[in-house]
RNA sequence: GGACAGGUGGCCGAGUGGUUAAUGGCAGCAGACUGUAAAUCUGCCCGCGAGAGCGUACGCUGGUUCGAAUCCAGCCCUGUCCA
């Protein structure tokens, strides 16, 4: 396995820190001409760019290999430019195709992009030099084209013919699922975003998820048809967890990476480091290159360690993760807590707090008043299946009654969550 | 505009008059085993209420019936085909 891989690489030198580093740490699924790619970033600063869009005002999980693409850009020696989709939102990504999905007004999606640039300001370095980051918004030009200019300039350049080849559209033909109009110009403006970009800030790499390698392909073609330039483009592999299932995604909701909306259920720092904290043992060395900074000899290390121990590399995994979106503190608190709480079996400062009058107060409305149960139905079938426990100690009684004195009292729910009855 | 098919609990998907809060699978939660992992086994999985009950629920609105997710009418939505 290992020794695969190392032929694969000596196979496929490549020259360049960026390539190099992205294709050991696991960023590269395809790119276009990767061998000029490579050339070109030795030679000179190659701006590049990944486009998100602003639909929320805060990105998660399932965006950060992304985000990392453009730091480790930054970290290489080059520039990154984050576009936001602030134009292409308006319009409505119709690529998830849920149900209706709402169209944001222009005051919502300018405030979203805000919220998000504060995300973008913990990875990248923004600024007017060579390589610093800046960020740019396709309203800016997508806004302004008429519809006459847009087919004369950019239409002449697709064929219908190859369009439907494409997987975003040929997957949906063949499924007979029905694709829109709207949906099948998508993928234009998306190159035109691409070409716009080469033309006015010199941008030559444009990076994505897999799932983008149409959009991005449509864009290289597109420039070299209307300017000539050669561009490039780098897609990430589909990023899963061990047990298949999308990155960021969890039951209880997004996993933001800053704190995230409060309407979409924000994310306390001390959930943030436990969702790493707990990953699955197979992603864990997987997780490390993609998303710290640690150099590749020490994941190495950590990643083969062996039964239980493989949980120390967790917690670095944890705490790296955690300070880069949270900052040192939120990492360090939550390492305490966890510390505290898991190894001590204590309580730590970063538990949910569930403020209550002294007196008496029914384990039932404990767990709820702490969020562990959406209803008082479920705390009660809760405390029936034995996973709730007052001080560590297990109670299956439902009309249990709980003294508050004056010192705080340790709820469990569980094996993880963990909660402070506190006196009021 | 016409013909046909369909809209069921987070998702998929059974159910075509009554013991159906609604089979099953997935996801989720808890317990056991562990290492805050995985796998496996067990229990739970609409809400309220002290496990006796009550309230809501099968696209929407009415109707038939002692009784409907199941029958009828109208409407809305989705898909396929035809114009």
């Amino acid at each position: 396995m290992l020794g695969a891989r190392t032929l694969l690489r000596d196979a496929m030198p490549y020259q360049s820190d960026l390539l190099r580093t992205l294709d050991e740490r696991g960023y590269i699924h395809q790119t276009t001409d990767a061998p000029a790619l490579d050339t070109l970033a030795m030679r000179q600063v190659v701006p590049g760019y990944i486009g998100f869009d602003a639909t929320a005002p805060s990105l998660h999980v399932g965006s950060l290999v992304q985000i990392m693409l453009l730091r480790r850009l930054q970290q290489t020696g080059h520039k990154p430019v984050v576009l936001m989709g602030g134009g292409t939102t308006r319009i409505g990504d119709p690529t998830g195709r849920d149900e209706s999905r709402k169209m944001l007004s222009d005051a919502d999606i300018d405030a979203n992009i805000a919220s998000i640039r504060t995300v973008f300001e913990r990875f990248l370095t923004f600024g007017d030099g060579p390589t610093d980051a800046v960020m740019v918004n396709n309203h800016d030009w997508l806004g302004k084209l008429g519809y006459i200019e847009l087919l004369q300039q950019v239409g002449t350049h697709f064929t219908v013919n190859r369009m439907l080849t494409f997987d975003s559209v040929k997957l949906r033909l063949e499924r007979e699922q029905p694709m829109t109009f709207l949906e099948f110009n998508y993928m234009i403006l998306q190159g035109y975003d691409f070409r716009h970009l080469s033309r006015d800030l010199g941008v030559r790499l444009q990076m994505g998820g897999s799932d983008q390698w149409g959009n991005i392909v449509n864009g290289v073609e597109l420039s070299r048809r209307m300017d000539g330039t050669e561009v490039f483009g780098v897609t990430t592999p589909l990023l899963t967890t061990a047990d298949g299932a999308k990155m960021g995604k969890t039951a209880a909701g997004a996993v933001w990476l800053n704190e995230g909306p409060k309407e979409q259920g924000a994310l306390p720092a001390w959930d943030f480091w436990q969702y790493w904290r707990s990953c699955d043992d197979r992603d864990v060395g997987k997780f490390l290159r993609l998303f710290t900074d640690l150099p590749l000899d020490e994941i190495a290390r950590l990643e083969a360690l062996g039964g239980a121990e493989i949980n120390a590399a967790k917690a670095v995994l944890a705490n790296q993760v955690t300070a880069l979106c949270r900052g040192e503190d939120a990492a360090r608190n939550a390492a305490a807590t966890a510390a505290a709480t898991f190894g001590a079996g204590g309580l730590g400062e970063d538990l949910p707090v569930f403020a209550c009058p002294a007196g008496n107060i029914g384990l039932i409305d404990a767990l709820v008043g702490l969020g562990f149960a959406a209803s008082r139905g479920e705390a009660k079938r809760l405390v029936a299946g034995g996973g709730a426990r007052v001080d560590g100690e297990a109670v299956r009684d439902e009309g249990h009654s709980i003294a508050v004195g004056s010192a705080d009292i340790r709820i469990s729910a569980g094996k993880k969550k963990h909660g402070i009855l506190r006196p009021a």
